[in-house]
Formats: C-alpha cells, sequence, structure tokens
DNA sequence: TTGTCGGCCCTTGGCCGACAA
DNA sequence: TTGTCGGCCAAGGGCCGACAA
C-alpha cells in the first residue's frame, strides 16, 4: 500500500557503486524495463522468491548454445527448487551492446515456517512503466543513411515537446539520455508534403553508435521530470555467441549447481545473473506467484511447469 | 624425432568440427601463434603437463577484474597441482575482436608411476614461427582515414611478392587471410618522393573493419605456400570487461574447482580455456619445463612459482 | 627511411519534397 | 499517415607528392 513508483521495486539498484557490470551511474528502472519488453518483471527487493538451478543452468546453456547433455556431478544437497529471499536486484546494461540484464543476491531461508507463505501473498503488482513512451520497429529507411527517422505522428504529438508552429518549418532541438546516461541529440522537424514529424540530423550517429539495423526497435520515453529516455530493443538475432572463451561451458553449469549447493548448505547468500531478453525460461520467479499456480493447477506457468515436473519424475 | 611443422603441436585444431568457438574453419597455427605473441607456447598433444587450479581461477579472476578474496566452498579432494595428459588442443579467435584463445582437454593421471617423468623429457622445443612475417605497430597516420599504411621497407622487401618495376608507378594487387579465412584485398604502390612502400585502397575497410586504433599492430605473415596471412595484436587496453552478464564470477570460481575436483576424482577430462594476451600468469606448463625448475630452484617461472609457494604453505 | 601534412578530386552522407502504398 | 526514392549540395574519404624528423 504504498505510493505507486516503479522505483520501489529495484530500490537495491539505486545507489550502489558499480560492482563488476562497469557502468559508473546507476541504470534507470523505467528506460531498462522499457528495453527488457513487456513481459518482463522482477520480483521485488526482500520479498521471496523460487529458484530453480536447473532454469538457471538452462539458460546458460542456451546462452552459450550448447545442449545439456553433459555428465555432471551429482550435487545430492541440491534441491530442484529453492524457496530464497530476494536481498538486491542491480539493474546492467552491458556498454558495448546495451543488453540489459539483473543482477540478484539470493539467501536460502528455511521453508518449515509457513509465514513464508504468508508474507509472501501480499499480492507484488509491480506498476511499471506507467511513464509515457513509443517503441518503434525501424524500416530500412530509418535505418539508411540516406535519410533520417521518420517519427509516428501520435508519438511525436504524445512524447516530444511541442513544437512552435510559427516558424517555417517547425523545428527544436531534442536530447535524449541512454541507459549509460549518454546524452544523444537530434534535430525534430515537422515538414515535407504531407508535413510529417523527422528526426535529422544526429540520427545517423545513433544508428551506427548502436549498430542498429531495420528490425530493431527504438524507444523513447517522456518520464516525470519532462526529460526523454532513449532505449533500443533488438531484433532476435542469432545469439551473440560470445563468452566461451573464458569458462567451459561445462564448468558454468557445474559452477551454477555448486555455488547453489553451498549456499543451500550454509543459508549463504548467492549471486546470480538474469537475462530477459536470451532466456527461454525464467528461473526465479515469487514465492506468491509459484504457489498460486501450484495450488489452483494453472498451466500459465508454461515452459517453467515442464521443466518442473520433469524435474520432479527424474528427480530422487 | 618426427619431421618439422608446428602444426604437429596442435594437430587437434585441425578437422575438428566447431563445438562451442564458433568458427566454422580450423584456425591457421602460425597465424595464431603470431597473433599471441612471441612469448606464448603451447605444450603439445599428448604430453603430460601440471595443471594449477588455483593459478586458473585467477586468471578468470583477472579477466572479470573480480579480487579473489571471495570465500570459496573447500574441495578436499582437489590438489594444489595435478598431473595430466593433454588430449587435445583447439585454437579459436574471437569473432568479434580477433582476440585469440585455446582450449584444452585435460586428464588427470595417476603420478605415482615414475614413467611420467620419463617420458616427459623429451624436449617439447615447438619450433614454431619459422616463416617469413613482419609486425608493425599502427601509427596515427596508418589508422587515420586520411591516408593508407607505410609499409616498412625491409618488410615489404621480404615479405611480399616482388613488384614489377617496370610500372609506373609499380603496383599490385595483394590478397591476405585472417584468422576466420576471411581474405582482404589491398593494392600495393611503390610511390612519393622519396620512393616508399604503401597500402592504399583497401586499408581503410581494414581498420575499421577490425577496429584498429594507433598503438595496434598488425601482422604479415608469408606461409609456404607464398600466401599472406593476416594479423592483429591489439595494444594492451583496458580488459575487455564484458562477458559478466552471464555468471556470477563466485560462481565461475567455484565452477572451476569443482570441476576440476570432480575430474580428478573420477580421472575423467575437462575442458580449460586459456587466454594467452589477458592472463597474467599460466596455469597448464609442461611436465618436462616443471620437473626442470623444481628440481633445478630456478626462478625463471616467475609468477608460477610465487604462487605454488603460497599455496603450498597454506594448504593442507 | 618513414610519419605527417596540404592539395585536390570524388564518393558518400544527409537534407529536401515528390509520390505512392 | 508514412516508407522509399531522385535531386541536390556539402562533408569527409582517400590518393598524391612535399617536406622534415
Amino acid at each position: 500500500m504504498k505510493a505507486p513508483g516503479s522505483t520501489t521495486a529495484v530500490a537495491g539498484a539505486t545507489g550502489t557503486s558499480p560492482s563488476e557490470g562497469g557502468e559508473r551511474k546507476s541504470i534507470n528502472p523505467e528506460l531498462w524495463y522499457g528495453c527488457a519488453g513487456p513481459l518482463v518483471s522482477l520480483p521485488p527487493v526482500g520479498s521471496l522468491v523460487v529458484y530453480f538451478p536447473q532454469g538457471h543452468s538452462e539458460q546458460v546453456a542456451a546462452t552459450m548454445q550448447k545442449d545439456v547433455d553433459v555428465q555432471i556431478p551429482n550435487y545430492p544437497n541440491l534441491p530442484w527448487k529453492m524457496i530464497c529471499l530476494l536481498h538486491n536486484v542491480t539493474l546492467h546494461a552491458d556498454p558495448e551492446t546495451d543488453e540489459v540484464y539483473a543482477q540478484m543476491t539470493l539467501q536460502p531461508v528455511n521453508t518449515n515456517d509457513k509465514e513464508a507463505f504468508l508474507a509472501s501473498d501480499l499480492s507484488p503488482k509491480t506498476n511499471r512503466l506507467q511513464t509515457d513512451f513509443f517503441c518503434k520497429t525501424l524500416t530500412a529507411s530509418d535505418t539508411s543513411t540516406h535519410g533520417g527517422f521518420s517519427v509516428p505522428r501520435r508519438a511525436a504529438e504524445k512524447i516530444f515537446p511541442p513544437l512552435d508552429f510559427s516558424m517555417q518549418p517547425p523545428a527544436q532541438e531534442l536530447q535524449a539520455r541512454d541507459l549509460h546516461d549518454n546524452v544523444w541529440t537530434f534535430r525534430h522537424i515537422y515538414r515535407g508534403q504531407p508535413k510529417r514529424h523527422l528526426l535529422t540530423t544526429g540520427w545517423s550517429l545513433f544508428v551506427s553508435g548502436k549498430r542498429l539495423l531495420a528490425g530493431d526497435s527504438v524507444l523513447f520515453i517522456r518520464d516525470e521530470k519532462q526529460q526523454l529516455l532513449l532505449g533500443i530493443r533488438r531484433a532476435n538475432r542469432q545469439p551473440t555467441n560470445i563468452s566461451s572463451s573464458v569458462l567451459s561451458s561445462d564448468s558454468m553449469q557445474i559452477g551454477i549447481l555448486a555455488a547453489a549447493a553451498h549456499a543451500y548448505a550454509n543459508h549463504s547468500p548467492f549471486t546470480v545473473f538474469y537475462n530477459p531478453r536470451a532466456s527461454p525460461s525464467e528461473f526465479v520467479i515469487p514465492l506468491a506467484k509459484y504457489n498460486k499456480a501450484i495450488y489452483s493447477h494453472q498451466i500459465t506457468l508454461g515452459m517453467r511447469f515442464r521443466m518442473m515436473f520433469e524435474t520432479e519424475e527424474s528427480g530422487t
């Protein structure tokens, strides 16, 4: 029953100094959620969640394009699900690609006390991204060097500051910040026959700087301070395929399970990364959501259910 | 007592289908070693090596810019060094950055039999990179869009096909293959006052394609088939800082140790990645080299010695 | 011997409305 | 309403020798 504000859900992200991610300032939560897409939500800090080691393992395997047929040592003390307290959530964005991901600190808790179920029941409705925004998939003309960016009429009127129509043609300079707090400047002009909104000067620098291609999307948000935020969502291309030069995927699989087992045995905190746009399934979900699904036998959880039942059948 | 040839040392690299690395064709070993730099050598396939789990852990920590102050669970069955048979070596290059790295399959062996010491004594002199090559650090003019690449006179005469000096000016087209078997085409011309060798048309595409900056180096090799190979060595900039969006560095550390412990217990093969240009210390060295250093008390191994002794003192 | 620069040409970037989907 | 195109101009890419380090 708190005042609305999407920032409360990720309070842990603000004010923390950079850990391993690399970005200096904190990530704007609205923009992060915008770039992550409408289906993504993170459990609130301080709440109870369910962590699935195997689901986590599957995300990493998918990221590395690796089959999960590896012979992995048994972790007899590692359950197929772990009830955890979500201590901290830090939002990140890859400085090279702007890919968004989240870092979560989890601590296993005792499941004996039924308090968990009760405490988790205050439905964590994260009413996020109430602010005005628009998202457009880039056309060939938008990404070509030949011209600028054609702004959909409704979008320009809703999001951008109003133009001074006494000018001929009406035009202004726009400033927008991306996830890394870099400022991009565009010339916004209303011209042509028929009249339309365009971004011209500055647009090509953005396209080449972010290495955008036709099919990718851009996202403009006007926040409560009337400032513009600017993000991107790349089309689903092939997985970037990097990151295999450090650790073998076998070691990564083992590392996930061993880290989880160690944390479970000691009730000590551990850290996971959640990559919303690369992951086929979530592996950290609110306990309330999980209980609701279990007790009502809903199938809405989809893949997670398949995974859970498979694990139930094959597990000891 | 085999015929010379640097390819024998990495026979496992040729003909294997791509595993997780991503490159389709096999990496040219001469070019790989050239890009890795003169200090790097890999133990021959089939030989015995010493593997240091902690050294491996330190490389990954350094790659991720992470202090190694993490509380890591004990692996009581994991020794501080493991004698292993080197089953396979596969050379890789990052498709984005051309960063070279090697994938090694190791299998722990019994150290009881003193045969190990004997077998490892046939000094594995890998007489690599006997072929002609030159390496030049790029100047501001070389990387500027204003002009081309100034080829040092000796280098051009030694490596490039001879020009037809009856032409005015003498010029030819050069083709060179990079680590990914991409062909780059350059116009090689001998002109100016005083006369000098230059690469003009095609050069700027290479510079922008590889994202080269002044201070980086390029490497031209003429192989035994008189074909040109082309590689790069980037200046030591800040670590790329990527790769932390998949797995926490804690999990990586644990994964390394757990994977090694599992392999040690079962005498089963495991896989490691060795990144010669990012690593402060080697963690897989020939057994012969190790024995020689131990028994003669040489200090030439440098950091590895520090690490080994530290581990000896603190370990049980 | 070779790094940088001014000169000069020409490709490409980039802003415009026309036109059609 | 908006995606693509031809026209047109300007900025920068890129080849040249001059000159000096």
